[in-house]
DNA sequence: GATGAATGAGGATTCATTCAT
DNA sequence: CATGAATGAATCCTCATTCAT
């Protein structure tokens, strides 16, 4: 139950010129060659200290060719972003179909969720280097977590309808706050390598979560 | 219940040619002043983008001066951060001697934290873009936080130890993740303009805690 | 009684690998589209700013079809010349068989340059730019205001010699001077917009011709 | 009887952040060599070929330097402009006080602005160079043309009245065109090395004037 | 100690020209 | 012949750091 904060879509930002989408075989080739070589560079040495002649040499390509297809370091940033998202969201998908009990649905959630940073963790820390570095992608992300908080919200509103979690929470604060919890703890994990196991993690804050809400324990 | 993650003290780094500390009036005088400039540019600017001409200005200073204290940013902000930390600790001395019933403890201490936060909100928002940023004060910050779950951890213990809280919970994850709720949360409502109102925040993070530890209710 | 200096006819500089002459239909079409591109080009950006890629998008054609005709932007600039020279100087050809009236001829001289200069602003812009900024163009449009300077002297030596110009001035000199001043007034009102109109232009200039020459009246 | 034209005074165009106005005496030789710098280059290479490492090392300074004192080609050449319009203009001040005849007053204004452009051909070479390059020191040289002309213009007016001056000609349209007669054959003459001499130049413009204003000749 | 100018390495960016398809 | 992407040399410009006064 935490958002996809970390994976921005829409590009973040104004416009200058922009620059060409391949038509050629070759052009598509050269582009997600820099793409994958800024993805390298950016995992390696950091956004900031990334420099647009390794990302171009990473791809094997001259510095010139960068400017074919992106303005700048934001521009192919975001480009990785959209490139990886699915990448990142993929075993997400696994379909939950028939699944009711809202405990499940959020420890699966949270799994998936915790999975899904401890797979993609060097990529989710650049994510989270950038988002303090640059204000697009900062502000992408407060709406992406925005939406997500609110989607969490309105099931915790319906619990409580229920009577199945505790009436007295705020459910909109709430939804950010335990969001807030799992994806900075994701961090600390899986980033910063705090030495908690997996199954420690997950267990844990799945019982913070459903101690929380006070939800009523699985039949 | 929560870190004071975000002051770090002891120097952050490895040493270069030492600057000298004042030993003349007019010396402390400009070292200070190059320190508020410090701090009035990076507030204004962000880490990244204050160029040690701008501090020295703001300072009312040469940027020559600016060496005679300190080797660079790095140097300075960490100056900056130790001035910083009383400042921002001040009201937090209230003494809550006598206070014995946990849940009002943990209630306290997250009041005190999230008014410490919005009274030094673009102070913080400073601390964690450079936590990001640089490696020195990331770690520190990591520190910090560690000795405060480890502090919050041995609560945790004692109050499951007493029957007062729930006893499923590992002590060690669930004072990360809880301090990690909180100042998180800070960081959103404070810095990231998120429209919830402080008592809200206060409530329902107190009642989270209380609910995530399955406290006992107050008598 | 102006030179046309502006339209350089002969190839102006050296040579490289000589380009090809179209053969096939096409090559003719590709040939020309370039051309007129590069004169919508030059025209709305000025010659410095004129990219190829830029001359070759707005011909329909691709970057390197530039280079299958013209091996850089001052060659294609020179094909411009040529071509527009015919267009410019078109109702020059207005025959004016059987006038002798010498201030007639003048007269008529001027007031056509002054239209082709009207009709041909940008283009004629563009020209005393590249003259600036151009060995080659300089010198040759030096070479057509000689060629039409020394047309012009021996014309005043005529009329001195029959006693109907002032024999004090020095023919040549004064031919320079006079086209000079033409040219450089339709600049001036054509290009620059000083706010003149046409007939104010053609009569002060037809008058201070005649004045200057000392010509006799017409009968 | 003629502009000067070539001399922009004020600052040409729009600022950014501005540079320094030097403060040490150092700072003043820097910024001056730099502007001589600026000189020597643009006069050997011309403004578009003006690198501004050349200009900084012609000045015996570091490239970085450059940019202490100008933002960019354009600002160092305002300055050389500013700097150099004395100098042309100094022996201009010659006191013609107590000369009244018009054609005397003309033929000294004449001789002089011939005699300031043949002393500094290759500096005018290059302001004409600019006023073609640079929209806004085109601007500049318009303004100061038209001041210039509208001042002539008054003499020719005044002329017209006391029936000293033919009283058919515009005395505006005409003002402007006998100083461009003057200007561009100082720039043929003395730039373009047209093989007149400086006698013959001065000779026949003053008699081209006189004749072309219908001067009463001298007594 | 303070000043403020000088330095120059470092990185970004453009665009004419080439060349494989 | 046409295409359009790749190349990389050439400049510009910034700013941390040094140093003479």
């Amino acid at each position: 139950m935490v958002p996809e904060e970390t994976a921005p879509g829409q590009t973040a930002g104004g416009e200058r010129q922009a620059r060409i989408t391949p038509r050629s075989k070759r052009g598509v080739r050269t582009r997600n060659a820099l793409i994958q070589g800024a993805r390298e560079v950016f995992e390696r040495d950091g956004y900031l200290d990334a420099r647009i002649v390794d990302i171009s040499k990473a791809a094997g390509a001259a510095s010139g060719s960068f400017y074919t297809y992106f303005n700048d370091k934001e521009e192919i940033f975001a480009a990785l972003v959209e490139l990886v998202q699915e990448e990142m969201l993929h075993p997400h998908l696994r379909e939950r179909t028939g699944v009711s009990d809202p405990r499940e649905v959020i420890e699966a959630a949270n799994r998936d969720y915790l999975e899904m940073y401890r797979r993609n963790a060097r990529l989710m820390a650049l994510f989270e280097q950038v988002a303090q570095i640059n204000e697009n992608f900062h502000r992408l992300r407060l709406e992406r977590g925005t939406a997500f908080a609110e989607r969490n919200a309105r099931m915790i509103r319906e619990l409580q309808e229920r009577g199945q979690a505790d009436p007295e929470i705020a459910p909109l604060v709430t939804a950010y706050a335990l969001s807030a919890m799992v994806s900075r703890m994701a961090y600390m994990v899986f980033v910063a390598e705090l030495p908690i196991t997996f199954d420690d993690l997950v267990d844990t804050l799945n019982k913070l979560w459903a101690n929380a809400l006070r939800l009523k324990p699985s039949p």
